[in-house]
DNA sequence: GTTCAAGAAATTTGATCAAATTATCCCGCC
DNA sequence: GGCGGGATAATTTGATCAAATTTCTTGAAC
């Protein structure tokens, strides 16, 4: 352990500790983010921190309040359609991309993934379901070779995380789709299309949830 | 001028200097860019500098060398192709955006900015080219009312602009193209497609420019 | 005697921390 | 309701430690 703890420096565990709360709902829409807070939470120096929270507010993940603190951004209906609008563009492109270089083992490991999901939803854990549904995502769009767009599709799913977070704790994730075995179907097809149009089916679903949630006020 | 230091954080100011190196091609694609380095040229604190190149990393602006030593990226034909595909969906949106909103003396400033874009062209001065032909697109984007496109775009431009720099004074600045006139006729004429399509075509033609470079293996 | 390579020392650079400084916020008081 | 003053938190600096690169040296082979 030693090993591993000395190689990879502790800024970037801490900002991988960071994002994930972020990512995954652990801090919610509004709440108020302090340098001091982390040192303790995350037991970690204060350099460390505040690099992670510089890269996090870089990110559009975390908002500077103009008084020198910063915040996790809540999610305005303007802000969602923008996001809408991009990640409607980026992520069925990488489907697209994926999908002409998918190969059998891949697709077994996706398969895999979407079982956790199917499981983290039926069992009722958020946290799972969250976590496992950005894996299955990420693990099809790793496979475009196009790091770029990979890095703009994870900077918006970090705008996302704590919003459907909210949402998916809600209604509870029993309610939630699984688009998954549409796109594995066009996998499994070659289908390349056809899963860029399942994903691209998946993501507006997403969106629709958190709209339907911001217009009844819940968000 | 106390007042006006002591109001803004000394790693905003040391981060708004590192991203205009990078922005304008003050800093060369592949050059490496080192703490210390930035500690002495900007004559700020440590971490002032760490945070700025934190940020910078975040947003693809610098390129972590595995080595702990961060370097200006260069531009391969792959990442140009993702940038492409990404800027020519973003921003032509955000002109459509923009041009729903757009006043008399907004483009009668869109004007004057176009006015020094031609006057650093056909002076040749790159430096200044680069600065005002940024300032006409963003202050053509600001009006859009879609601060995250914006960031985005922003994004994109960074890592646009090492190679365009290294082009653009290899080609030298005159034989630059100027599609602003394109983009104001329409502004004036309420053409919001007309406006949405020039800048469209301005991206395009630097990324013409740009790929015909890696095709002659100038960068 | 020259050349090359391996290894060790020195220098450069990055990472982390702790203390001093400064700004902001909040609460009691006028 | 406006005005200090204490508490809290962010900023910044400088020092210290660790890692990596470069340079220099040494020894062996040709």
């Amino acid at each position: 352990m030693d090993d591993e703890t000395r190689k990879i420096p502790s800024h970037e565990v801490t900002y991988g500790r960071l994002r994930d709360m972020i990512l995954f709902g652990r801090l919610e829409p509004g709440q108020p983010v302090t340098i001091q807070g982390l040192v303790k939470e995350l037991d970690a120096g204060m350099t460390p921190v505040r690099e992670a929270i510089r890269r996090m507010t870089a990110e559009g993940a975390l908002l500077p309040q103009g008084n020198r603190r910063v915040a996790v951004p809540n999610l305005t209906p303007a802000l969602l359609e923008q996001l809408a609008f991009v990640r409607l563009t980026v992520e069925p492109k990488l489907a697209e991309l994926a999908g002409a270089a998918l190969t059998p083992a891949l697709i077994d490991r996706l398969e895999a993934i979407d079982g956790a999901v199917d499981a983290a939803i039926k069992g009722g854990r958020v946290s799972d379901y969250l976590e496992s549904n950005h894996a299955f995502h990420f693990a099809l769009y790793e496979a475009s070779g196009a790091p770029l767009l990979v890095d703009i599709a994870r900077s918006l799913w970090l705008r996302f995380g704590p919003s459907l977070r909210v949402v998916c704790a809600r209604y509870g994730a029993t309610a939630l789709p699984d688009r998954h075995e549409e796109a594995l179907a066009a996998m499994r097809a070659g289908d390349v299309k056809g899963l860029a149009r399942a994903i691209e089916n998946d993501i507006q679903q997403g969106i629709d949830q958190i709209r339907q949630a911001q217009e009844a006020g819940e968000i």
